[in-house]
DNA sequence: CCAGACGTTGTT
DNA sequence: GTCTGG
DNA sequence: CCAGACGTTGTT
DNA sequence: GTCTGG
């Protein structure tokens, strides 16, 4: 799954890369956890926008805030047909920029972390869905989530589950809001390449979520 | 009809 | 909002 | 995802 | 064990 990872460019570089109109208030991050407010890229009429969602996706039918702690994450295989994410999935894709992401191997009682990037660029993004839901005191939280798919053979070894990175040739196609061919769209839904990806063990620091820096990706040996 | 869930992963 | 279970 | 709280009253 | 916060 995907529950940690990290932006390292700062905002203009994601705004060049993933062509929006707008600016954004975002400095480089190397250790984003759920509930916290993450980049998205969505498709507006006169183009793309960057806009910074809390992370957990609320549904926009919830009475209240609660389930923001478990939607951070949706299944590539039921997203369609889920309740919780199906409008989403029709109506509201979006792409989420990373620059790597964190996940957990169980080894003999400890958790060792790894970072996870591609080997070509510092940007790419993960398939994202988000919400927009209003409260009965009349709070607005727009959120997001990210799709997950079974691991590739380089995440195996370290967990079974990892998030949909797209290939840039996907973007419009995911964030095409009138596409509504849902074998297209899950297409792209699929594990990416292993042979443009690698892996190496980090330092257990990344687990608490109050820290940060460039420490948090050195490899440890 | 109303009540309650609506999610993922991992562990037991 | 919509579906399932009782 | 992981870390940390999970309770009340009264005092500083 | 489960929920909240980061």
């Amino acid at each position: 799954m995907c529950g940690r990872y990290n932006i390292i460019t700062d905002a203009q570089a994601l705004v060049d890369y993933f062509d929006v109109l707008n600016e954004i208030d975002f400095s480089p991050r190397y250790n984003i956890a759920p509930s916290q407010d993450v980049p998205v890229v969505r498709q507006q009429d006169a183009g793309r926008e960057l806009a910074l969602l809390h992370w957990g996706l609320i549904p926009f039918w919830a009475k209240d805030e609660k389930l923001k702690y478990s939607m951070i994450n949706a299944r590539a295989d039921t997203v369609h047909e889920k309740p919780a994410y199906r409008e989403a999935f029709k109506k509201r894709r979006c792409l989420i920029p990373a620059s790597g992401f964190y996940e957990w191997r169980k080894e003999k009682g400890r958790k060792q972390p790894y970072n996870i990037r591609l080997k070509d660029t510092d940007i790419f993004a993960f398939a994202g869905l988000w919400e927009h839901w209003e409260g009965p005191e009349g709070e607005v939280i727009d959120s997001c989530s990210i799709i997950v798919t079974e691991a590739n053979k380089l995440i195996e070894p370290i967990h079974d589950r990892m998030p949909v990175i797209l290939s840039t040739k996907g973007y419009d196609t995911w964030l095409d809001p009138d596409n509504h061919n849902t074998n297209t769209l899950r297409d792209l839904l699929t594990p990416y390449p292993p042979a443009k990806m690698e892996c190496y063990p980090v330092s257990t620091v990344v687990n608490n979520a109050r820290n940060e820096g460039a420490d948090l990706i050195k490899e440890k040996y």
